[in-house]
DNA sequence: CTTCATATATAGAATAACTGCATATGTAGA
DNA sequence: TCTACATATGCAGTTATTCTATATATGAAG
């Protein structure tokens, strides 16, 4: 009966993994390693939602891939932003900055 | 092609209407021009949003409705909360003020 | 030799928001 | 009068995204 409500809010998956590549190419894995550890364990990115995130935004050329060697020796396909990237997570991030502040104002209201 | 993206993030409309209705009973059309108000004019609640999910509230009897005349002498169907509605809004408003609150450590970090 | 952390990936289900349409009434203006 | 607009509710079908569950594989630790 009691399904339980998804974890992250439909369409802000996207600007927290760009958020995340910004500083440099991370691979998937260590995406939501790092999501779960700056939002101080509130956001854990399940896989079944990160890849296929992942998938879509490089077919939109958002995101490219390849595979490297990971720290550890392994091999690991690591996701770095475009051009087209940067712009995106620019306007994602202005896009939440004004969402979150008109829900803020329903809520004083 | 070019789909254009939703106006709200899924999962935050229930919040907004539940907020609307805390003050008292409305009326669907005048919900949708509430939010539209307190928000500043950016989250414009579409009709086959809106009703859509008074009824999915009224289901889980989250809201309760009646019809009576409105302000204007013409009839309208007044949605309210329930008691169970009113513990909904604030454990709704809890987990938004703790996602964005989240999102935004990942965007500092 | 078994288990755990690392690492990628897909299939199928569930949910919720959207566009577009249908319907109806009262009011204001041409 | 007729036309348009604001008020008011509602459904059908589409689309998008996240979830659970599952499959695979390797290196390290015990």
């Amino acid at each position: 009966m009691d399904s339980k409500k998804p974890e992250l809010l439909q369409g802000t998956l996207d600007l927290l993994i760009l958020k995340t590549l910004a500083p440099g190419p991370l691979h998937g894995y260590g995406i939501a390693q790092r999501i779960l550890l700056t939002s101080r364990g509130t956001l854990d990115v399940q896989q079944g939602s990160l890849y296929p995130a992942l998938h879509r935004l490089e077919r939109k050329q958002i995101v490219e891939s390849e595979w490297r060697e990971s720290e550890n020796g392994r091999m690991a396909k690591f996701y770095s932003l475009t051009r087209t990237g940067r712009k995106q997570l620019a306007a994602e991030l202005e896009q939440w900055q004004r969402y979150a502040q008109a829900i803020g104002w329903v809520l004083e209201g």
